[in-house]
DNA sequence: CTATATTTTCAGAAAATACTGAATTTTGAG
DNA sequence: CTCAAAATTCAGTATTTTCTGAAAATATAG
């Protein structure tokens, strides 16, 4: 690996953290090349890096594009093909995030939902069932949650999460507000969900 | 593997999510058997339905007890450990979400503390540095956005998810309550931050 | 304390995953 | 169209991870 320290620290560290993330440690290691790297790479400028085969480059790089996680940048005059991340960590955290819930939440929800339909024969599987239900509600509050405040714009989103739980306060405000004395308490809440 | 159809394809379905994220397929079996269990089940109840050796399952378990993830049942008359899954889901999740947190995030952001703490030889590894920082502050209000809201309890928990960004509305509205006239826009979500 | 049931450890086997170099395919300049 | 540069594929190899059975350790009933 033919990095200045501070960049192949950073190298490593992200490999070993892919890894325990089912992202294999090279691929691990290019994604985190091209995120710290100045201008747009090319598959021999990683080999170079990294030391590892062209080949093992290709199919990383591969892997890399079916998560949408590159952007390919054209350097006229030069045959080969150049990669770089996105610029805004925001949207390589959406993408990775999108990429994750397609691959992996939706089809568990399919998968649940398949067989929360099923006729259970046995108060085992009755009893799995509702195990499931539960599992399947709070898979659909977090994913709808995330469905919803992802549609809004980065700016927005981080004031949002730079409340945290203030947001709390808020609401009970805007209850005190608009209950009716004597009414009962959180309608807001309660409400806003239509 | 003898289990009802229903317990079997949720397990073999766990089991390869498990093995996405990092956790072996076989732990992710155990668990599922455990999730949906009527009762404690022992070593050997785990051995009967998966098939697996009692050395595997040992050390599976081992492994979700270092999760926090398993509850003990000691059973009167009988000298076997019993295990079950929390209740609550919930509670399940936010187990997770901090050991993960623990494992990954918290040694991630000091790495970067680090690097960031480093004093850049090279124009290169000074635009490496910035973008490190840019992931550093990204991740840093994720977590501190979860520290938080870990905080509330579950059913405040949930009414704020459902809400997902129509707080973004509750949040204007105040805005247009408080601001005065003229005054510039998002004084409420702005100050909020102290 | 002894005998036995139960759990844990661990070295080696088996399986899964990742990596390489050589061969093949694709691309685009001339 | 031709040719060489670049990218990809893939069969075989290397590495890593998982799994097992046998042995060791631990726990408890009597």
């Amino acid at each position: 690996m033919t990095l200045p320290p501070l960049c192949e620290a950073f190298v490593l560290h992200f490999g070993e953290m892919g890894s325990r993330w089912g992202i294999n440690r090279t691929v691990g290691h290019i994604y985190a090349v091209l995120f710290i790297a100045e201008k747009p790479l090319c598959a021999d400028d990683i080999v170079e890096r990294l030391g590892v085969s062209r080949s093992n480059v290709s199919m990383g790089l591969k892997e890399l594009q079916n998560w949408n996680l590159l952007r390919q940048r054209p350097i006229p005059g030069d045959r080969r093909e150049f990669f770089t991340t996105p610029d805004d960590i925001h949207a390589i955290v959406r993408t990775l995030v999108d990429e994750r819930k397609k691959r992996e939440i939706d089809p568990t929800l399919t998968v649940l939902r398949e067989l929360l339909m099923q006729t259970p024969g046995t108060p085992e599987e009755q009893h799995a069932q509702a195990r499931l239900k539960d599992m399947y509600e709070l898979i659909e509050l977090l994913t709808n949650w995330y469905a919803d405040v992802q549609k809004l714009e980065t700016e927005r989103l981080i004031q949002l999460l730079s409340l945290g739980s203030k947001v709390v306060k808020v609401l009970e405000m805007k209850d005190r507000l608009f209950t009716l004395p004597g009414g009962r308490g959180h309608s807001a809440t309660q409400n806003a969900k239509d």
